[in-house]
DNA sequence: ATAATTACAGACCGAGTGGTCTATAACAAG
DNA sequence: CTTGTTATAGACCACTCGGTCTGTAATTAT
């Protein structure tokens, strides 16, 4: 009907994700978001509107993300001890392998927003909540292999270990050796091992 | 010599403390401080220097009040599994308990500037060096009584303590309800007992 | 009293903010 | 072609920011 975009949209959110990964909310300004992109200001306000819709479409893309990276864990042929260790590791160190900013973006806008915004608090909880229910599924499979201690439930147990996540998110922002990040992950898997 | 100051700078501090506690360091205003504080920009600069000088000072403040009050934990009376338990659920409900804002200002400022500031981020590892070195020397005493677990070094068990309460720190952010908080510090304790 | 010194309140500053408006360019439909 | 519609770029806006400057009030020393 009239004039095309000239920009993949998908594209644009994808660099405003990382922008806001990296920097926080607050902190991002429409300017470091257009240089990011390489895109008018007029043109971000057309493709996603003010800067706090911006960002939560960025909040849901980066579950998405997640989510997919996630499913995508194969643990067909893994004992569930073994899936534990993986999807942890593979989270806590992903900024590492895919080149993307320290942390977690869902963990940093908790601390910025999490107390202020209730729809951004939803999408936090959105994410937790994937975290959780895989963490539960992989658990309640080491429960009945003897893998994992029955003394808990695997409820308890999924809420302890995404907390654990959530402390190495920390620890990532104040440049902790690697080695010190994998010691407290492998604390917390031996911790929960059926005795 | 001259007109003296119409103000207590550490009642000031105190309350500056507050603020950038509740709302971080780059979403609080110097307005903000003056109406915290009832003075006025100028007095502020005069007893503080600029905004992150400011800002440290209340850091360092942060840090000896929380040391002071880890100091007077009393463990004399105490095995040291009770005193583990109860430093931990201190920190984690001390906000509820002293009426001060959800969170930890150490782990607010850990992920919005830890990556940024060197000199914040010593100020950040002070403070988490005093923690674990109270964790070490509980855990130590601990499985000298083998109420711990000798399996793991007491200063790995300690790097996990902590970071179970940078997550739990993260939590509190999400208007968590404390029995699930309750339980993570639970589930992190009762795994590192000795078997 | 006078002089010297410091504290205080508020005006003021340049810079940067998120957001809007306008003029123009690029396309589709007729 | 002309017309209608949308995209783009950048000027523009009111506002807030951290920080400084100025004039005055309050105090001590002489």
């Amino acid at each position: 009907m009239a004039r095309p975009r000239e920009f993949d949209p998908s594209e644009a959110l994808e660099k405003v994700t990382r922008v806001f990964w990296k920097r926080g909310y607050q902190a991002t300004s429409l300017r470091d978001l257009m240089k990011a992109t390489h895109l008018s200001k007029q043109s971000l306000y057309c493709a996603f509107g003010d800067k706090r819709s911006l960002f939560l479409k960025a909040l849901r893309h980066y579950r998405e993300q997640n989510a997919s990276a996630l499913a995508s864990l194969d643990r067909q042929h893994k004992s569930p001890s073994d899936a534990l260790r993986e999807a942890m590791t593979y989270a806590a160190f992903r900024s590492e392998l895919i080149h993307c900013p320290p942390g977690c973006l869902v963990a940093n806008t908790t601390l910025e927003l999490g107390s202020d915004d209730p729809e951004i608090l939803r999408e936090i909880e959105a994410m937790n909540n994937t975290l959780l229910r895989y963490f539960n599924a992989v658990l309640r499979e080491g429960q009945r292999e003897r893998q994992i201690t029955s003394a808990i439930t695997s409820k308890a147990l999924a809420s302890f270990l995404l907390n654990t996540l959530n402390g190495i998110r920390i620890l990532e922002k104040a440049a902790t050796p690697r080695r010190e990040i994998q010691s407290i992950i492998d604390v917390a898997l031996q911790s929960i091992r059926a005795v």
